[in-house]
DNA sequence: ATAAAAATTTAAATCGTTTGCGGAAGATGT
DNA sequence: ACATCTTCCGCAAACGATTTAAATTTTTAT
């Protein structure tokens, strides 16, 4: 940002015009002559002068920037709501700013600081594993930045949201697996006090109730890592030879455990079937496929940011915050 | 934005002091009594001011915020990569303002002007795919925006760059397969008019030539993405017979190819070994864990801000650009 | 007591833009 | 010829901060 950038002010200057005259020029204010109109807009063209937007914000008292609070960036779920918020914001005119709590509560605060510092627009946020103290957002709602929830939201505060219907992906998965003949279905579960765990655990259960097999509670185990199916490994394959499908409450669980069943000798999904949920990219990759739960980030991001501009184009609208669920759809594969 | 936002103004009105006592008081500076600086300071914390960060940039003519441009986000290692910026970045007072390019070269000329309007200090830019000219990012150099480029550098433009060192790591990953005993090592190629392409051809070319064998031309395929794999699924098959290993230009892709040979009975590593590129989360999670170079996306991420802020902060001195080189590392793992 | 020096504070310009209002021509009407 | 409209443009304030230079008050020295 050193030399040039040419202003409002050197085009007013150099034409002999006032810097009003330049400004409404070039937005074709009827005030102008066509003459005065053309001057200024062929030569700002040929200096390629470019609006400042800062003194733009400033001045408009509005940023057309959206400010992001993501736990990780590295995960594939988060980078498609990015990906999903960047498409549609840029389309609207907005730009992101984007900021990770890497799950650390004190972090979550200080970038919400930062945003608002900025003066963005608005705020997306997913909260960070660590957060229970929610000052910071009501904060910014109370002094008139809109916020929307999504994917981990807050239910202290009032807002618009969007969410993945994680009862109804839940249960659409264990359903499958009971259709494709499942009747001992082992569920390696997310911890109860995520609402994500308990969700998909009540969406499992219901499923089972609905086709009238028993719920055994040691077929629900608390494995929701990689690491973990490796940890638990001995107990996994104690278990094996009682079950016929497996519905795991995300991908790299379900392809972890595919991995462990398979280097002792089950076929899947031959012996046993297996479920995950959340469809990232390794799930093509496994052998096989893993059938699973397609919970669409993309379209989480696009809503989110919907949400939000529509908020902030209509201000006067009466506060009437919403709830929005996306509902994940089956992805059937090779591995049931 | 809508209410409060108090500003240094307000303070001053409320105090009945004027606006330049309170922002200096506010700043410890030595012309303002103690007693001035107490008032002020006390009722400032009081009412949670905070600095408007546009006016902030448009007085300093510096805003503290970097501009990204990146492929696409939705990739392990582009995520990472990000992931690393942002945690330098935010240490050192920096923030962040992230496009994507999608690959398009349209849409990466719309950022950089997205970014250059807002006034970032500098420009981090992997380049689209797509781009076969520079002039956008050359002008912003010319214009006083630092750029760094990392990973998909441009050699036509003289400036800071990050880079792997895409020729050692394919060096090292073809060199390990002749290691393991390949003989007929297929090469799964980026197009040769990316940098990436060339070098790591380049490495594999090197590693063959300094064990005396023979470099055949048609076991080098241009074929980078999964879907090629399938899509060239039976060329790659006719030539199969020939070969034991392959050295593919990325994971997925080795991961694929990988698939496609175990469809058709091949075992791997028994028959075929296959070496990958990256080491993404679906390196550990194939079938055989495939074996891979480690480059590293988040190690890049920190150097290419370390680097744009080492010249922003240095705005005198000499320029002399530095091309940074990390040297990625050798994953073994079971497909080799 | 009074000038000079030191300590505080304020006024005003600036960053780049927008916009309400007023003013100077020229055109039109009577 | 004079009032009245139009048409076109510029002045100045505003957005929220910083900073130079000037003004004010207080202290010190003579």
């Amino acid at each position: 940002m050193k030399p040039s950038h040419i202003t409002i002010k050197d085009i007013a200057r150099i034409l002999g015009v006032s810097p009003s005259t330049v400004s409404r020029a070039l937005k074709d204010h009827p005030d102008i002559s066509e003459e005065t109109r053309n001057l200024v807009k062929t030569f700002a063209e040929k200096v390629k002068y470019r609006p400042n937007a800062l003194a733009l914000s400033l001045r408009k008292q509005k940023t057309n920037t959206l400010g992001l609070i993501i736990p990780e960036i590295v995960h594939h779920f988060f980078s498609s709501v990015i990906s999903g918020m960047e498409d549609l914001a840029y389309g609207e005119g907005y730009h992101m700013m984007i900021c990770q709590s890497n799950e650390n509560y004190y972090r979550e605060v200080i970038n919400t600081q930062a945003l608002l510092d900025h003066r963005v627009d608005g705020l997306l946020v997913s909260i960070s594993k660590t957060t229970k103290e929610f000052n910071h957002l009501q904060t910014a709602i109370d002094n008139g930045t809109p916020v929307v929830f999504f994917d981990r939201i807050c239910d202290e505060i009032e807002t618009d949201r969007v969410i993945t219907d994680d009862f109804e992906g839940a249960r659409v998965a264990t359903e499958h697996l009971i259709e494709c003949g499942c009747k001992k279905i082992l569920h390696l579960a997310a911890p109860k006090h995520l609402l994500i765990g308990k969700k998909r655990y009540e969406g499992y259960c219901h499923a089972l109730k609905s086709h009238n097999i028993e719920i055994k509670e040691e077929f629900t185990l608390k494995c929701d890592t990689r690491e973990e199916v490796l940890t638990m490994r001995q107990h996994l394959l104690d278990i094996a030879p009682e079950i016929d499908g497996v519905f795991a409450v995300n991908d790299s669980t379900a392809i972890a455990i595919m991995q462990v069943l398979q280097q002792n000798g089950y076929k899947i999904p031959e012996q046993i079937k297996v479920i995950g949920f959340g469809d990232g990219p390794n799930a093509t990759i496994a052998s096989p496929p893993l059938s699973t739960v397609e919970q669409k980030g993309y379209e989480m991001g696009r809503e989110a940011v919907r949400m939000l501009i529509q908020r902030l184009e209509n201000p006067t609208a009466p506060i009437n915050y919403q709830t929005k669920i996306i509902t994940p759809t089956l992805k059937k594969r090779s591995s049931t």
